[in-house]
DNA sequence: ACCTGAACACCGTTCAAGT
DNA sequence: ACCTGAACACCGTTCAAGT
């Protein structure tokens, strides 16, 4: 029993006929720039749970494989994108590159461009604070080697001996850290893809917990703005002492 | 055609003859304290991305889906790991749980008590920073109602007005957060179950970078002890001038 | 009452194959 | 050179079924 049983219907017509058109979306060539920027504005749409490589490649008009080519896998992916947040800073035109009117100013603006960036991304910002650091050196979320030599070498030129910037790299970033992450956190940061309750019970069984149900009323103020400013002044005031005192 | 096909091996020697006999390895009724308990350090030893449903029950000897009677979801599980991890700080002998020898000493006690935690489970405390709270005036990492309430009326007790307890929490959490997240980070945080391969590179083309590269040995210094200690000492003194000034 | 088997809809990633 | 299809080994979760 030979019989010829590929008798599907063979679409022959459009091959080859009909060549020169373009297709519908002009095909750009998909780079690694595009791609990592397409899944920080997921990424940002989703959370963290929704952000897929098959998902993001049907974002892109391709199929997940093809994604491989030019990223080598999910967790380098996720660390491209913190990169892209961090180097976007040098984007922002309040944010100084190298000191121009003082360090204290330089710290100024750099700190409130990462703040900035924080409740602009409020649901990639933990992945800066999360993921593993590729050297002792980076801290977050200051995680890139660029900014990291801006902000030494701007405090070397005003005059820091290099362990006073040393230090003052270390306390900023803890601060900025610190600050950030509980920012975001509160402003509901994962909440992923699912769809969010509105939780209406009023004080749930908060009666074992007198002071925490009679301050709850202060404590749920959005005090985001002032901590940080008064943080980041007492941080420029901590790092002018440890200045002057590596000086004297 | 109402024949008896129910003819399979019925072991009905074993099911009621022997009764009074214990299974090899004694049949714990599995609650959902030991699984959580479980998990955290299944979590400790492999890391946010080893930590699955199924991978858990087999360590519990019992089939992922049993776990579904005790724990409504995986982002349940994770949320009480973080709950259980905090509840912990109870434990420890050198944390009170409320002032003995007066406020400073309450609040050096219970953060070196958090910094020991997190210590202790580098893989998990990343969970505690990044989980979205639950309230607003739940913040990491103190994210049990029991703790805020500790916390607070501790202070009250000591003398405190209510907007001064209210400051210092906000302060103590984001320095907590802060600085211990930045030292997990840096003590590999979650690399997860995969090979670490020992990176032998010397400098990844740091030449563009002259200042990071002169000073990658200060930089790669760990201070995470002394850092700490000075800035709790800092953040006690502004909490000092913040009671002080909330009763002049 | 407690656990299991089988199934569903999804993952990340591979590799040979298409154009 | 770039993309795809099909496949693999895993997920979380459901539900009817077993004991």
């Amino acid at each position: 029993m030979v019989e010829d049983t590929d008798a599907g219907p063979t679409p022959d017509a459009d091959a080859e006929i009909v060549a020169g058109r373009k297709p519908p979306s002009a095909r750009v060539p998909l780079d690694r720039d595009t791609i990592v920027a397409e899944a920080l504005t997921f990424l940002d749409e989703v959370g963290p749970g929704g952000l897929t490589m098959r998902r993001l490649g049907a974002r892109l008009n391709v199929e997940a494989m093809s994604l491989y080519r030019y990223v080598p896998g999910k967790e380098d992916l996720l660390d491209a994108i913190v990169e892209h947040l961090i180097r976007g800073l040098y984007a922002d035109p309040e944010v100084l590159a190298e000191p121009r009117d003082g360090w204290q100013d330089f710290l100024q603006r750099l700190a409130h461009g990462v703040r900035r960036m924080a409740l602009r991304h409020v649901k990639a910002f933990p992945l800066v604070a999360s993921r593993p650091p590729e050297a002792p050196w980076l801290r977050p979320p200051l995680r890139s080697v660029d900014w990291v030599e801006s902000f030494l070498s701007g405090l070397l030129a005003e005059g820091f001996t290099d362990e006073a910037a040393v230090a003052a790299y270390r306390g900023f970033t803890s601060f900025l850290l610190g600050h950030l992450l509980l920012e975001v956190a509160t402003h509901g940061a994962d909440v992923g893809p699912l769809d969010v309750v509105e939780d209406t019970t009023p004080d749930p069984s908060l009666e074992d917990f007198p002071t925490v149900a009679r301050l709850s009323g202060e404590l749920s103020e959005d005090h985001a703005v002032e901590e940080f400013e008064i943080a980041l002044e007492q941080l420029l005031e901590r790092i002018t002492a440890l200045k002057v005192e590596h000086q004297g």
